[in-house]
DNA sequence: TACGCGTGGGC
DNA sequence: TGCCCAAGCGT
């Protein structure tokens, strides 16, 4: 991963880049390298230091952020890069109680910032690391509540020669081999000391608590265009679902939503949009018009040339995505 | 402690 | 196809 560096340079006295380090460790909060990759670069491209994050306006980040995903990452990742840049001199703390003190770090992420960009010998318990403990002392407490037992057994096998390299491998060792489904302990280098594998019980570790339903949920999502072509749309609230992204006016989400219009116009239903949340599944129809220049109740135009349905997040934009070509025909009949 | 909070990929 | 899941944090 391009965050990280090789052994030649590690073996040369150069550290990772804290900035870069911390940049990666909250796009892979809940995420998948495969998918942080992109952003990763992105970011670091178009705000090369923390400072430059920092000086960044609230709305470039967020929308930079669009399709990530958990949007109060972003909100925080701003707040502790100001932080960072009017409480730290610029410069990212290099211990793991200074670093848990910021917005949007937490245990996690404090280790690991700790450790392999400052090669600290603090413990990272992830996912990864939670599995590989539960496999390799054939833990049966079902998580969250095995977690301080967990924990326990990662800190005593913690390498204080190597932390960050010990850090990295561990959560690697779960990426890679000692993976949810079929693990391949036919090449894993614990598979002698794995309790777990002696028992034959690694396909039932770790053990979890079970999950809750999701619920379904309804609601109506307004895709309004001016004569001119501009978007309807609006900045959601910062707090709560798709906190500070922009979306589409709607109605609420429930199980019998009343139909809320932004803005007096004929709107008409022409499909629906299906999405799923971490906890409730959620089922929008889409409704289209061609709106008057006349302001809104709700939300603000944006212009057609600066509208881009890649900064919205994808339970909006599957919204767009229904929409547009009922707008599109729409443009074209008033054209032709 | 438990819940709210996204998304895309794998099977 | 519907579930499970991924390098968690804030409240």
């Amino acid at each position: 991963m391009p965050w990280r560096t090789g052994p030649a340079e590690r073996a040369a006295g150069i550290r990772p880049d804290p900035y870069r380090v911390w940049l990666s460790e909250v796009m892979l909060q809940q995420t998948t390298v495969a998918a942080v990759r992109k952003y990763h670069e992105r970011f670091t491209a178009l705000w090369p230091t923390v400072a430059d994050l920092a000086a960044a306006p609230d709305a470039d980040v967020m929308a930079e952020w669009a399709g990530l995903g958990y949007y109060a990452r972003a909100r925080n990742l701003l707040k502790c890069a100001r932080a960072i840049v009017a409480d730290h001199g610029g410069r990212f703390p290099d211990t793991h109680d200074a670093l848990i003190a910021l917005p949007g770090i937490g245990p996690y992420t404090a280790a690991a910032v700790a450790a392999i960009a400052f090669d600290r010998p603090e413990t990272v318990v992830d996912g990864n690391v939670e599995r590989v403990m539960s496999r390799l002392f054939d833990v049966d407490t079902p998580l969250p509540a095995a977690k301080p037992e967990l924990t326990a057994h990662a800190a005593r096998l913690t390498s204080h020669a190597r932390p960050g390299d010990h850090a990295q491998a561990v959560m690697d060792l779960g990426a890679t081999i000692c993976t949810p489904k079929s693990p391949a302990c036919g090449i894993c280098p614990l598979r002698d000391p794995c309790l777990a594998r002696q028992n034959g019980t690694e396909a039932q570790r770790p053990v979890k608590a079970p999950k809750k339903a999701k619920p379904h949920r309804r609601g109506y999502a307004y895709v309004g265009r001016r004569d001119d072509g501009a978007w309807l749309v609006e900045t959601r609230p910062e707090k709560g679902l798709l906190g500070g992204m922009l979306g589409f006016p709607g109605s609420e989400w429930s199980d019998a939503p009343a139909p809320l219009p932004p803005a007096p116009a004929d709107w008409r239903a022409v499909g629906e949009a299906e999405h799923v949340f971490t906890h409730f599944r959620l089922t929008l129809t889409v409704m289209v018009a061609d709106l008057p220049p006349s302001n809104p109740e709700r939300g603000h135009f944006v212009p057609a040339s600066e509208f881009r349905p890649g900064t919205l997040p994808t339970a909006m934009r599957k919204v767009h995505d229904v929409a547009a070509p009922h707008l599109l025909v729409e443009r074209a009949r008033a054209a032709g």
